[in-house]
DNA sequence: TTTACTTACCTCGGATAATTAGGTATGATG
DNA sequence: CATCATACCTAATTATCCGAGGTAAGTAAA
């Protein structure tokens, strides 16, 4: 299923802030592997985010291991949210309609 | 939304019978205008559907008017349609837990 | 010390999908 | 006669995803 990678990113870093690695690695754990992220969508996901202006990054030296590049939500990224979350429920309640819900 | 075209455009043809046209109008009325799939998706959508052995299709004539080209679904494309439909609902599940679930 | 693994970043190319913007034709309505 | 609604279609562009790479830092084992 293609096409909500930005919403689910935007509404993790809503959460808190967190570096593309990360994201990778809790969105699997999170959906049980039952949908992997790949790197190669998301790091230009979240280039795309930066350069609409919907989230920023700065990045933080590690004792140990490579330095991380932590993205946090700005006011406009927290508005795009808003609006793409209420989209997707929109969204599935319409699918729901067509398809018809048989919630397990 | 991308990549359910497909499964709402076999999930429509399994209740009955329809044209390209009809279904363009259908799912714009059924959902409150909340998503248009464009006729430059449906077309070729619908195409592909046919060329998988899940849908085939037959012309009838009208009275008045530019001639339909209906469309069918076939036992495979009812298998496809039930697999394709589960795999949905375990999407949304996903989904709701990473993104909460507010339903309206 | 060299090899391999994990963490962490990245890009490029191909495939698939959706949209935009057209085109064709029939027939009804103004 | 022009315009609209019905009904089909494609081509070009844009978006998205994935696979397969590559870089670099640090750790652990052989």
């Amino acid at each position: 299923m293609k096409g909500s990678t930005s919403l689910l990113v935007l509404q993790m870093l809503n959460d808190r802030d967190m570096y593309g690695y990360e994201l990778v690695k809790e969105m699997d754990q999170r959906s049980d592997h039952s949908f992997q992220v790949k790197e190669g969508t998301l790091y230009p996901a979240l280039h795309k985010l930066e350069k609409q202006g919907y989230v920023t990054h700065y990045w933080q030296e590690q004792e140990k291991g490579p330095a991380r590049k932590y993205y946090q939500v700005t006011p406009e990224g927290q508005a795009m949210l808003k609006e793409r979350t209420s989209e997707w429920h929109r969204y599935v309640q319409v699918m729901n309609k067509l398809i018809g819900k048989h919630e397990s």
